[in-house]
DNA sequence: ATATTTCTCTCGATTATCTAGAGGAGGGGC
DNA sequence: GCCCCTCCTCTAGATAATCGAGAGAAATAT
């Protein structure tokens, strides 16, 4: 059993299911699955997480989704990044990398 | 103006106060500032999110307080760092560079 | 006097996450 | 046929960290 965090790092999910989505549009459990395959176990994302980040992001008109039938043959709710939820990725990757490294900066400073 | 982020990643205050203590006992105010003057200007803390960091910290055990003149000849509540509370510093950044790389994992893949 | 800086702290709202579920539909084994 | 497992959807309520917007007090500067 490989160690999982506990919470997420909060606001992160957002960038990495827009992130997910950037590589290949998929469903919602198939989105799941793959950021914990990327992060190799150390995010697991709950559905009550999950879901409620999808509303969020749909109604921001950062991705769409569309009924379509899964590899598996199940019915399945693909979602894609839209041009803004590019452009959001973007922005979010650039901020995110700014505020990891002030802490980084943070952390570093020898006493 | 230095552009300052409008919220910090959640989580990572506790860690954050914790660090600046390591360096030397500090009172709130004086944490905020060095936070902000540390990070370049990318953290503003909120007062509204400091003091009840300090109670969250301060009732975990991690951190103690005293008052004392401060340099500015005020009354201040200067905070230091327990034994628990640097172990949870060491463990928090951690967790904190275990998260972060994860993270870079996942953006950085390539479609 | 008055304003500014330093320093304390609080209250309410917001919001992202977690916990803990329900439910349906396909496929395989018996 | 029947049952179970996997895939896949979604919800409701609780928790908790942060923000926004203040109040207040004391020392110093103007």
């Amino acid at each position: 059993m490989t160690e999982t965090s506990a919470t997420l790092v909060q606001g992160t999910l957002d960038m990495l299911i827009l992130k997910t989505l950037a590589l290949e549009p998929l469903h919602g459990w198939g989105i799941s699955q793959r950021i914990q395959q990327l992060s190799r176990g150390v995010f697991e994302v709950n559905p009550g997480s999950l879901f409620p980040a999808f509303r969020r992001l749909e109604r921001a008109g950062l991705i769409e989704c569309q009924w379509q039938t899964s590899e598996n043959n199940r019915r399945a709710k693909y979602y894609s990044l839209t041009k803004a939820g590019r452009q959001k990725l973007k922005s979010e990757t650039k901020e995110w990398e700014r505020q990891v490294a002030a802490i980084a900066r943070i952390l570093q400073t020898a006493s």
